[in-house]
RNA sequence: GGCAGAUUACCCGAGUGGCCAAAGGGGGCUGACUGUAAAUCAGCUGGCAACGCCUUCACUGGUUCGAAUCCAGUAUCUGCCA
């Protein structure tokens, strides 16, 4: 996060608002996104979006609705998997939804589907519509020399240690760290807790977190690329904010 | 100085005569991704003009139809004795 002092007075959003025992999800991340969103335009403001999860970002510019979801079939479909095995619940959706248990081949994804068709009485394919932009976005992605990537990712890793990330882990497990299902699994603190419980050293725990990094930054780049709309620039041309600001002013009306 | 052991691909680590370009893991690379997404999952990973060929298992030489695997010497590392 970037500090309060560098924010130059900038409003940040959805930041600082949920405690570490919360869950979070795609779907609520949507509604709060798009309020958000629509609150700053309604005051005339250009909204903009800095992140790197591809699929919470597409939830908030895309069309894509998410089918419900329940607790106990989800929780029932989880104890299926651990019985059962991936093959299994692989063939119970190949019988209500051929097109979905082709392309899966994850457990947590075979879950869903089987959830969201149990639920709805609808295939989890027919919920995919075609990409399309709820408005008009100019999507912009960092990329530069995979080598010096490495070097930055394993540096900031180093500064997060020197500036407290165990002392800030140790003092988030009695504000539930642990209960949660979404916070205690994020890179760094999943790695830090290992440490208090004497199961990892910081040294080990700080590899680990740059290796997880690496691993992170690679999966966005492939979500990324993957969107034509997004226009790539790389971090070292000496013209980067001109760059990025004529690419919003190209699709921003005067 | 003497005795014993080790040396495998980017790293760790199996493999002790043919089924070995060499198990497995890590790392790396590529990809997937619609209610856990900083998560979860899949493929590839000696080289190449590639259903085959070439170069690898510290180095040199030897035994054998055939060696990462056996023998000798050399180098480096480790343990015990001095």
């Amino acid at each position: 996060k970037l500090p309060v002092a560098e924010r130059r007075g900038i409003p940040h959003h959805l930041m600082d608002f949920l405690s570490v025992r919360d869950d979070t999800t795609v779907a609520a991340f949507q509604q709060m996104a798009r309020a958000a969103i629509a609150d700053i335009r309604s005051r005339g403001k250009l909204p903009i979006l800095v992140g790197g999860s591809g699929l919470y970002n597409r939830a908030a510019i895309d069309v894509l609705e998410f089918p419900g979801t329940d607790p106990d079939i989800r929780a029932a479909l989880e104890q299926d998997l651990e019985r059962d095995g991936l093959a299994v619940l692989l063939a119970r959706l190949r019988a209500v939804d051929p097109v979905s248990a082709e392309r899966i081949n994850d457990g947590k994804r075979v879950v869903r589907a089987l959830e969201v068709h149990a639920l709805t009485g609808r295939p989890f394919s027919s919920f995919m519509p075609d990409r399309e932009y709820v408005s008009p976005t100019v999507q912009i992605g960092l990329n530069g020399d995979r080598a010096e990537l490495h070097g930055r990712l394993a540096r900031r890793v180093h500064t997060m240690v020197r500036d407290g990330l165990l002392n800030e882990v140790e003092s988030l497990v009695p504000q539930g760290l642990r209960e949660g299902r979404t916070a205690h699994k994020a890179l760094g603190y999943q790695q830090f807790l290992r440490v208090l419980d004497g199961e990892s050293t910081v040294a080990q725990a700080s590899e680990e977190t740059i290796v997880g990094t690496r691993q992170f930054a690679r999966r966005q780049l492939t979500w990324f690329r993957a969107d034509p709309r997004v226009n790539w620039l790389d971090w070292a041309q000496p013209d980067l904010g001109a760059a990025a600001a004529a690419l919003v002013a190209s699709a921003v009306p005067a």
